[in-house]
DNA sequence: AGACGCTTGTGAACGTATGCACAAAGTTGC
DNA sequence: GCAACTTTGTGCATACGTTCACAAGCGTCT
């Protein structure tokens, strides 16, 4: 399954999501492809890849496509996440509610410094960065969630794959290195942003030559 | 210039400001690659969009290429951002350091709900959402930021697009329709993880596999 | 039963992105 | 001043992703 495709699964299971609470039974490609902000079409193969799950000339079954997405994704099983850096990011993360509910039970808070240790977040407490071997095997952990500083990432995502994490989602801004097997995804807000900024300025660019554009039009329409 | 590439000069402007700081005044396409995590020729094709800014035989000038990027990104003038929002994420997204240190000023922070009003987070007061437009214009504000719940996003960025408003980033997993012309850009945390759980349980898979696979061999082995 | 209308699933064309490989252009050493 | 070496910038082949367009399939209505 192509790898652009595995990054809508998730959408696609939303917008499923939000119909069945509406009671929708069945919907078209049409309509799903509108409610995930994508074209029909794209749609249609990104879901011939899970198997023939349409009906030609009704569309597909809601509840049953939503359990096929699932399985796909593989959020049949819950996964237990440990997130590292308990600061402003981790807090919010651990008190964020929108996990448990598509399947990640955060099962660990980890943070290095010591004034931290026994906190209470979200109901767990916060534990010592050591620990943090035996609490992935202990509590059967195979996705983590970097919050802490640049600089500490590399180290924690070593550690992280040292104790068998095999999966890692990195909030740093930070080049980090992973041996083969393991996954690595990251989330970059200031890059997200700087893109924004980009298109921000060409925009203003582009009003401005228009602008121009219209000057030299004014001077045509005085000289002609 | 191509979107990947516009993606990729965030990438490229961390790493040059950390060879900076390290006292690094040249460094090669190779080197650079490899700090940004991508591949050389990949890099000298992206700075090539920006204009020959290398020497053959040597590399790139560091602080040039920096400032060079800079500019074509946009952060030669700092970018006034609205927060609102102000939950969980939108607090750690207020006191992040790290946005100021890129040229994006955090000028106002705006919720809906009554009781945060004139809280004060990161030296901002809360200010209501109906003094959005208001605030927008006075402040002279381009990018917003959505921290709200999922259901009040579609509200939040009309409202922010009402108010002159041309760049979103919504972290609030809904589908948002924006006009032409308005850049909307999503961090979805949920789809990263569920990503990540798709490899996971393909990596399990394999392992089944590669496991039956063993079972095979060990039967033939007793067999033949 | 057959015709009609609707929607899926997919072949094919197109566009974008990546990475190789190398000529061109520079530096260094003698 | 020339040869040897290094590194850029880019043409080209390949891979990947998107979109169009339509035949095939299903349900419905007469
Ligand atoms: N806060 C945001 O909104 C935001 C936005 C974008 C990016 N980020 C990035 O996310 C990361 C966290 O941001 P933050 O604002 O929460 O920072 P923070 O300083 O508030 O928190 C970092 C936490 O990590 C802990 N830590 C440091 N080294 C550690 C180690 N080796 N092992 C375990 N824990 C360790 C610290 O004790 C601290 O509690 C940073 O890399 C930041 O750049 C944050
Ligand atoms: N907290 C996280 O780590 C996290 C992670 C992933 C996604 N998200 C998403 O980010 C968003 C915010 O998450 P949160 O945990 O901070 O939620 P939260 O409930 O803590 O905060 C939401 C804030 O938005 C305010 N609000 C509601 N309607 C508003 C409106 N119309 N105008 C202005 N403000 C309004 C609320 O008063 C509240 O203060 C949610 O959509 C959530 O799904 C959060």
């Amino acid at each position: 399954m192509p790898e652009a495709t595995v990054a809508r699964l998730p959408l696609y299971l939303r917008a499923l999501t939000n119909l069945a609470e509406r009671g929708v039974a069945t919907v078209s490609s049409e309509e799903l492809a509108a409610s995930a902000g994508v074209n029909s079409a794209k749609l249609r193969k990104d879901l011939s890849y899970l198997g023939s799950y349409g009906t030609r000339g009704v569309g597909y079954e809601v509840d049953f496509l939503r359990h096929q997405i699932t399985r796909e994704i593989g959020l049949t099983q819950d996964w237990a996440v440990v997130i590292v850096g308990i600061g402003n990011l981790g807090h919010a993360l651990a008190n964020y509610g929108g996990f448990a509910s598509r399947g990640f039970r955060i099962a660990a808070l980890v943070d290095a410094d010591p004034s931290r240790l026994g906190e209470e977040v979200a109901g767990l407490n916060v534990r010592h960065a050591d620990e943090l071997e035996q609490i992935v095997q202990d509590l059967g952990i195979a996705i983590g969630v970097v919050a802490t500083p640049a600089r500490a990432a590399q180290l924690v995502c070593d550690r992280l794959v040292a104790a068998g994490v095999t999966s890692i989602l990195n909030f740093a801004p930070a080049i980090v290195q992973v041996p083969e097997g393991v996954d690595l995804r990251k989330v970059d807000l200031s890059t997200e942003l700087q893109i924004l900024a980009y298109h921000e300025q060409r925009k203003n660019g582009a009003a401005l030559a228009l602008t121009a554009e219209q000057a030299a039009e004014l001077a045509e329409a005085v000289n002609g």
